[in-house]
DNA sequence: GTCTATATAGCGATAGAC
DNA sequence: GTCTATCGCTATATAGAC
């Protein structure tokens, strides 16, 4: 493999898929051990156990922990991206893109038991993922914001809430189902229940799938 | 404890008044230190160093760390109590005991962020805290549970909703206010956005205060 | 690119003086 | 009841061999 690579004339020089293969095992291995043990506890040596490599080893592709965990992040970042680079043209819309954000998120494993964990210990000013999870809570209540914000223009909104406290909840259904979700008896259906919660702030009790 | 409790025959004897204060400068101490960095990496010494302590000091009144959080969750607890020991006589009741519950948990400083904290990082089977927070999520769960199975019963329930998914809901809002609760814009009455959030579940629409 | 060996620092906890 | 001093452990990160 790294031979067929080496004799190439022009392009990237060395066995560049193995060591792109190898930082996303790091990257896996990393998302795993900052779920169960959280940022600061989760040990660089847990990784590389996990990836069958040395902590020096780790090192040479992430050169400081606060670098992985900002990778780690960043790939995360892929998801959230489609709701900020993706303005749909109504609010109704845009809430059934939250459901969508949600069903995709339980789907990856670990993912939210990372997100939960890191949310909580970044807390902290000084923590490295401080200022990623401040800015993806805003973010989140900025989108909400904007939508019930149109549905209350539209007058889909129930008349005895403000665009204000229709936001409000529907927020907190969704962190609160993102918290929910960690729990291992709670084996119904996420999304769906999100979509239920949404639906109860529409003046029409449903939010269509 | 036990020479002074064999020596004397009634009465208290020492400064206990005194000792009583420390610990409860020190438990304080032990919940913002908790709340900031989490159980693992909040450090004996810097909950030492804010009560004027040194480490050795703060290890005669709490002889290990995981005592020292035992003592800080026990006094929690005595809210959490007030769920368990006053199963009231119909589910309105219940609902109105959270939104008191949740007022009064966000009046107490630094306990919302110590709780956030440490449920997330409780999530491993080996931390501390982990059965605590495993039992007070499923009590939790089972109160809303009997709450709206007895609103249901009632025929005071939304007609779309079953009283298990009405049971869901309320929780994931009540536990994605207690995270909202910590970011420092959200400066709304959380409270009060709960008892709404309870009202859209039921068919008048809200719930009296 | 991966290893062993090591530097450096912070942790919880103990021992014993006062 | 509080201190100083210290032990034993684990962590991140570096240096240099292969």
């Amino acid at each position: 493999m790294a031979d067929d690579q080496a004799r190439r004339p022009r392009g990237p020089r060395g066995n560049y898929a193995k060591t792109a293969a190898r930082r996303q095992a790091i990257i896996d291995a990393a998302t795993e051990v900052f779920g169960e043990s959280g940022y600061r506890a989760g040990s660089m040596r847990e990784i590389a156990d996990r990836c069958g490599l040395s902590e020096a080893g780790l090192l040479h592709h992430f050169p400081t922990k606060a670098v992985l965990l900002e990778n780690v992040l960043s790939l995360g970042g892929e998801l959230d991206a489609h709701i900020r680079d993706h303005p749909p043209e109504s609010g109704i819309l845009l809430l059934r893109g939250m459901v969508a954000l949600a069903r995709r998120n339980v789907a990856v494993p670990g993912r939210m038991e990372m997100i939960t964990t890191l949310i909580a210990e970044a807390q902290r000013p000084d923590h490295p993922a401080h200022q990623y999870f401040r800015d993806r809570l805003r973010m989140i209540a900025d989108h909400f914001g904007i939508a019930f914000a149109r549905i209350a223009a539209d007058g889909l909104l129930r008349d005895d809430l403000t665009a204000e406290q229709a936001a409000r909840i529907a927020m907190s259904a969704m962190l609160g189902l993102e918290r929910l979700a960690t729990a291992e008896w709670a084996d119904f259906d996420h999304a769906d229940e999100l979509r239920r919660t949404f639906g109860l702030l529409l003046k029409s009790g449903t939010l269509p799938d």
